[in-house]
DNA sequence: GATGGTTTGTAACAGATTGCACAAACCGGG
DNA sequence: CCCGGTTTGTGCAATCTGTTACAAACCATC
């Protein structure tokens, strides 16, 4: 039985109302409150909530609800969050610098080890506690000290020279910045991350009421 | 007759992939050529390109296919990205500046016009050519000029508070990068921007397999 | 230890999305 | 002007996703 993508990835949002649930103090929530907590209150979502856990187990107890505790390292367990994941930087311009910088990763067991960059300028400089290697040498660096996910930071016109590099040196999933609909082999994950992406849907719905500003 | 979310979600792909036939100077696609750029070739999804577009309209030539300029024009103008938008930024830290530096909005037409931060210490400075304002004025500045969009790199404590005002403000579309699941008004449009949830649902299946590093 | 008020887990249903298949339309060449 | 090779647009079928509904389990209280 093979479990929906969409499933995995309610899952860390699960986790992550869990976890503020959890600093409050709750021991024990209903499906109902992660539900709420989601998404608009009132609009059912509990269910779904329940369906998707009950993909990978029973952890609730009828008439009481989770414990919070439990749930959440079962879904810690479930989705491999329980150990350090080594991460490889490939682009270290003004993007690749905030993702660097960005103090979100870490907290979550997510560490950057490694930084690349094609820009002669940029290589033996120091980026956020690393050394900027040459991108050149990025076989021979992964070789010896292997990751486990890629991130990728070039401009879009090297992305996917790049993504293909990465996959040769058997990284299995690529977080891609690169504003392009890259190309992975199959068993390779790839997760866009495109603002812009975003800001273009988001204005459809927008151009449909009155503009508010000219 | 309601078109889905995930049909105009796909849409910014299809002129992103149009943008690049049209600099590699091809006039015509087949909506297989559309297909193929955006996933594993040999996987049907030509068929999915026709029936996205045929929500708003026949832009193709039986025989064949379309006019690239033509259907790029076509999607901006359904996507209304025929205009500049304005956009406010709230956080001035790390990731608001790097927000602010990164290069990839103003060619797409969306500009940030007004940064706000919480923090004295920033009030007053510069931040990529904007002088950053205090949090509490928010509601003046965007009464006198109004923005269509607004980017949130705040805390997550404060998030919701931040978006909630924004919403007050008038304001429709919301670009969310705090890591907290947002909730806004039906009406409002949200995009959350969270890498570290992806890392999450990319590990599930990476725990699957062999590690590659310990 | 029975009762009442909750909440889970899941089977059945409903709805949304995707894929298939083909007639109709089109182009270029002879 | 006809023919063969393409490619669109779209009804229909299949699949996938989300909702409803309810029996079974649980707790607290009496």
């Amino acid at each position: 039985m093979s479990i929906p993508e969409v499933v995995i990835e309610r899952l860390p949002e699960y986790a992550r109302v869990l976890a503020q649930f959890e600093s409050r103090g709750r021991e024990v929530v209903s499906s109902q409150e992660i539900g709420d907590a989601l998404r608009r209150p009132g609009r059912t979502s509990a269910a779904q909530v329940r369906k998707d856990l009950s993909y990978f187990g029973r952890f609730g107890k009828q008439g009481r609800g989770y414990n919070v505790r439990k749930l959440l390292e079962e879904l810690r367990r479930i989705l491999g969050l329980n150990r350090q994941w080594k991460m490889a930087l490939v682009g270290t311009g003004r993007l690749g610098m905030a993702i660097l910088g960005y103090e979100g990763f870490e907290p979550q067991g997510f560490r950057i080890v490694h930084a690349f960059d094609s820009d002669n300028e940029m290589i033996g400089k120091d980026a956020g506690g690393l050394t900027v290697r040459s991108t050149d040498e990025i076989e021979k660096v992964l070789a010896r000290d292997p990751v486990d996910i890629g991130i990728v930071a070039v401009p879009a016109e090297t992305a996917q020279d790049v993504i293909n590099r990465l996959v040769k040196c058997g990284i299995r999933a690529i977080l891609n910045y690169a504003p392009i609909t890259a190309r992975v082999p199959e068993g390779v994950e790839l997760k866009p991350i495109d603002p812009v992406l975003h800001l273009q849907s988001m204005t459809y719905h927008l151009k449909a009421r009155a503009g508010s500003a000219a």
